[in-house]
Order: C-alpha cells, then structure tokens, then sequence
DNA sequence: CCTTGTTAGTTACAAAACCAACTAATATCC
DNA sequence: GGATATTAGTTGGTTTTGTAACTAACAAGG
C-alpha cells in the first residue's frame, strides 16, 4: 500500500478491527443478553456446546482459546440458567462432561438461527470477492502471533 | 457468498472480528502498557491529541467516540504521569484545554513509530489489494449502526 | 436577576475481567 | 507405595468498565 503522509488512527489497523468488532458485537448482543441474559462467555461456551456436542471444560478452552477461568464461570452460569448440565467422568473424576439441556438445545437453536440470519445481513453489504478477502484476511491476522 | 452447510463460530463474522481485533490489539499492548504503563483508552486519548493537537475533552469524545466517563479518567491518569497538562479556559470555565507535556510529546513520538510500523508488519501480509478491501469492508462496518 | 434547563466533567457503585493462588484427582518416579 | 509433580477446575482479591447520579458553570426566558 502507498505510505500515507499523515498517520491517524483509523488508518491504525488494531483501531480499525476494534472498532468493527465492538459495532458488530454489541448489535449481536441483543440477541443473547437481550433475549436470555446471557454473557459473550456463555453464548459461545453454548455455541461450542451445541455445535460439537457435550465436553469437558477443558476442551472447549482448547477450542474456542477462552480462559479455563472465563469459562469456569460461564459454565457455572449457564447451570444456573438450567441451560447445562455436567457429569463427572468416572475414568477420571477431575473431568465433567458437560452438555445442553433440552431447553439449552432450544436456546442455541434460536440464536443459531439468529447468528445465521445476522451474518448474512452483514455479508449482504458485501460483493462475495470483498467477503472471501475479508473474511480470508481476518482469520490470518487472528492467528498472527 | 454461497451458503454454507454447516456454520462455526469462525464463520460468524462477529467472531471472526473479534478474535482478529484481540490478536492485533493485545501484541500492540506491549508498546503502550509494557513500556509506559498505559491502558488502551489512555494511548488513545494520547494519540488525538499529540496527531491534532490541545483540545477539550468533549472534543476527544466527539473525535473518538469514547464515552466522557472513560476519558475522564484517561486524562486523569495521563495527568499523573505527567504526560498531559490542563488549563482550565477563561472564556467558558466548565471546560480545559488538555494538552500534552514535552515528555507527553516524546512518548507520543514513539509510539506513533511503534504504530506506523506495527501497521506495516500487518499489512505486508497482504497484497495491496487485499489492503484496500479490508480498510474498506471495516470501516464500513464500524459504521452499520 | 432569578428560576429553569443544558452542558462539561467527575464520582460512586455495581458488573465484569484479570491474575494468582488454591483444591482435588491423577500421573510419575524413585 | 509414597513423596512429588501435573492437570482440571474453582475461588478470592484486585483492576477495569459501565451506568447513572452528581457538581459546577453557563444559557435563556420571564
């Protein structure tokens, strides 16, 4: 790209991709804290939940990069919700195998479907070249370090 | 862009911003926290205001978007280290003129270095077409509201 | 002027994130 | 087999953020 003369800030690509994150994710934010008062933790420790079926804490830190903290409480939380339900292995009692509830399952059906038609809509102000590029450069930058 | 089968976490766009934003944003960190001590909305509180000059605090909320609360209590914590200096303005008394201090200045300095090459090493893996879509696609959705 | 309304900025309190220490269960190694 | 180390998950204490109420200065209408 041609050096800019001045440097500002949305020229700053952390900037840009924060900025973009917080418009998109506090829109999406109604639908799981609007309509079940849930956190960004819990949504998608329920999203892990429900897309790959039940498993251990451990595992969905492993696939979503979550802090075992973060999702400690969110799994904690989501029980309260009566969303999740655990079962201590008896292979190995450290681990619980954690899995939806019926009404879990019903949860993530509607903000999957929810989530569907948002990522379309956003898309929708995209030609597919702009998208493909897009959505090929953010998932490199994600894993840059 | 052609429906897919199945939907994953990493193709939500909201998620895939986000992951992309921490990514950069959390490297970036070192420069502005490690070696000064600086939370995010103090680096950028510094940064409107070293790129254009003194100003209010309204009007580095109306430039940045960050909520008065928060910058208040940026200024009051760049003022502690000195990087930062205010005058209170005799033609209306509710408001300051917040300017950076000569060291304030320095560090500004350096840290618009750090960005303008931390920017570089970005976008140096992409093509200069890439680049442009990207800049484009998420400056637009910053903007969706 | 002098009540009423607005604006700039701060502060107080609650919600949430962060980090580090902790418990309980299992694995390892002598 | 028993001390030591690892691993899964939780909890406590501190920082940071978010929200809403607050203060001080100015503006406007009567």
């Amino acid at each position: 790209m041609t050096q800019k003369a001045t440097f500002d800030l949305e020229d700053f690509l952390p900037y840009l991709l924060t900025q973009a994150a917080e418009a998109s994710s506090l829109e999406f934010q109604q639908h799981y804290k609007g309509r079940y008062g849930m956190l960004r933790t819990e949504w998608r420790v329920l999203f892990h939940l429900g897309r790959f079926g039940a498993m251990t804490a451990k595992e969905i830190c492993a696939r979503s990069g979550i802090h075992k903290t973060k999702v400690s409480r969110a799994v904690a939380a989501l029980e309260r919700k009566r969303y999740l339900s655990r079962e201590v292995l008896e292979t190995d009692r450290r681990l619980e195998s954690l899995g939806l509830t019926p009404m879990g399952e019903r949860v993530f059906a509607d903000l999957l479907g929810a989530a569907q038609r948002f990522d379309s809509a956003m898309t929708a102000h995209f030609t597919d070249q702009e998208e493909a590029v897009l959505r090929r450069c953010l998932t490199r930058i994600a894993r840059l370090p």
